[in-house]
DNA sequence: TTGTCGGCCATATGCCGACAA
DNA sequence: TTGTCGGCATATGGCCGACAA
């Protein structure tokens, strides 16, 4: 099985990196994971796959053959293509080179903003507000003594097409504007207020770039606090139909999972789609900490605590909570699976950012988690406390 | 295997054969068919499918459990979805029920007209010219003492979505156009010059209905005659990009392909979708055509002769040929299948329609074909002379 | 510092009859 | 009968500073 080359060309990871979020993890080419096809199922975007074969196992190790960082031609959203080889469990060090240093520094190569679209941003006829930080950090710097200050900034996006945007410095107070092209890029690309525009500037080479993320709605807990409801979906029955990829949830085909599972558990190569959403489970886990969790020993009333980046990446938060149920499947296909084990109630949460997350500390959080289930914005690490 | 309803709803049965075109065969519920899985994988969207294990029959008889008659949300286009149990070569008759009557009862219950879009219905800001048979034989009456004649339309597409357009007669010489909504339309479902519009009428309840078909391009040896190139695709690196499911050309995930064929070489239940479409061999075809075309001793200089529709459906017309080769595989995976065993030769032939065929007379018809794979329009038959 | 609004201008949309194929 | 065109009215897009949060 060759990886295919239809979903487009690759995307240079450092860009891949900051527009899908910093705190992304693809794991390394080399070494070793845990591929959970429950976790798979739940990205495919219809019904339950149907498995040929009745025995898959719950989880599967494998090592990374190979890892192609992508985008998706219709949502621009970035999504990884791993390709794994199940291996035993004797086989157990890693064959990662250790490139950390070299991936630090081209970390260091790029700078980025992120924000969340206003109305105003969005809205059709308007122009984009730069924040004063962006203009600073990311754009080239105006030629102030000019009246106005102006200048065309020529972006390029995830798949390498170029924008042309009117960069101005203008208006009582003086404020940065993105004018003209700007709005074609809104509706081009269909964003809404609450989607969020990520630049990107290359420092060595001055190269800018331009992401876009979807506002995370219609999962789990990160539905309850939305207020936004389906903007984007047809409103009257005669509408443009133009918007209907935001109905479905997965982005991957059932066939595709069921696939993949066949394979793995028949020891045999295969590729995964990963989509890396908030509120999405990840299901291709670094072994390392699948192996750490299997250790402990996880029982109502241990309290845990999670670190998370914001929506906007500025900041990172954190969530506590206490263990409020634990669950091992203990007959039916999924028997002694770990995959959503545990379920959490949060409490007391200290949180560092006040705006996205305020809502969250009054729910309950009722998803289940085996490790990095409880994303919202996007979930790093579970510390047992 | 459930069937999905992830598609969408099931699209009326008289509604879904009038938008796909009078000559699409779908075989019914209870009819022996065979499949073919490498007519299946000539419509996987991507590369070629994997399967895991090597031995897949080239064609497998089965019964057909269910038909589904679906709409792509995307495309509009009409599919359906056949759900398939292998069955052996001993259990050789067919359980349909016989509800011919029935279906010639409810077939005249619609009448319908195709119309292939001009520059002008196509184009931004304009209507419709409305063929005069199409208003006389489709439309309500227009009251003609008014002055202009005019009326709202109220129109349903294939997912059951209501439209409205205004349907005026004016102009010197008065004629039937389609105003206001009609621009809406065309944007919607992105049509352009060439596809082609279906106007339904339900004789029994007046109800409306319109479907959209789009031009054949991009495959086999409708690529040769048409002179429109794909003034769909994005033309500049920062297009619109709403056009780019325009580039695919199969309509079905690789992997729905191999999993299908998979379980159809185990004997177990399995779904495929179909799309209709021409220039596209159907990969689930009547048992009984398939074992009379078997029965025959095919031979370099047969003469064959293939009725087809015309794109507007309005004509039949035929293609006469001479088998110009029979190729069977001797050897490799497929050896033995009689899928495009035969390549035929076009000559002499004689069409009763003019202007959408003609260019064809001029063209080698290189396809190889087992019974129908000469699609041009539609194929509906192929008679040996 | 930056989100939203009303004003105002430019352009695109879209209906029309004229005319010709 | 019907496809295409130019004219013209109107709607929308889109840039602007004012103002307030």
């Amino acid at each position: 099985m060759q990886p295919s080359t239809a979903a487009g060309n690759d995307v240079d990871p450092i860009i891949w990196r900051a527009i899908a979020g910093n705190s992304v993890q693809i794991p390394p080419v080399g070494s070793r994971v845990y591929y959970f096809p429950q976790g798979h199922a739940e990205h495919a975007n219809s019904g339950s796959p149907v498995f040929l074969s009745l025995a898959i196992p719950p989880f599967i190790l494998c090592r990374v053959l190979s890892v192609r960082f992508l985008a998706d031609s219709v949502t621009d959203e970035a999504f990884a293509k791993i390709f794994l080889l199940p291996i035993n469990q004797s086989d157990d060090n890693d064959v990662t080179i250790n490139d950390d240093d070299a991936d630090d520094d081209v970390e260091k190569d790029v700078v980025s903003f992120v924000k969340i679209l206003t109305p105003s941003d969005a809205n059709n006829g308007g122009g984009f507000s730069v924040p004063r930080f962006c203009a600073d950090s990311i754009f080239p710097r105006l030629n102030f003594v000019a009246e106005p200050p102006v200048q065309n900034l020529v972006i390029r996006d995830i798949h390498g097409c170029i924008w042309e945007f009117r960069h101005i410095y203008r208006g009582t107070p003086r404020r940065h504007l993105l004018t003209t092209g700007w709005s074609k890029f809104v509706n081009s690309k269909k964003l809404v207020s609450g989607d969020s525009a990520v630049f990107i500037r290359k420092t060595r080479t001055g190269e800018l770039y331009v992401g876009v993320r979807r506002a995370t709605r219609g999962n789990d807990i990160c539905q309850r606090w939305t207020s936004t409801l389906l903007r984007r979906e047809q409103t009257s029955s005669a509408g443009t139909g133009e918007v209907r990829w935001r109905t479905g949830q997965g982005r991957v085909a059932t066939e595709a999972v069921a696939q993949a599972a066949e394979m793995a558990a028949r020891g045999m190569a295969f590729e995964v789609s990963c989509y890396p959403r908030a509120g999405w489970a990840d299901f291709v886990v670094r072994a390392e900490i699948v192996e750490a969790s299997s250790t402990m020993f996880w029982t109502v009333g241990t309290r845990v605590k999670m670190a998370m980046e914001t929506e906007d990446s500025s900041r990172t938060a954190c969530f506590q909570g206490t263990v409020s149920s634990v669950i091992l499947p203990e007959s039916g296909p999924w028997r002694g699976s770990p995959w959503r084990m545990l379920q959490a109630f949060e409490h007391g949460t200290v949180y560092d950012t006040a705006l996205d997350l305020r809502v969250a500390t009054e729910v309950v959080v009722e998803e289940r988690t085996a490790l990095k289930q409880l994303e919202f914005g996007r979930l790093s690490v579970v510390v047992v406390i």
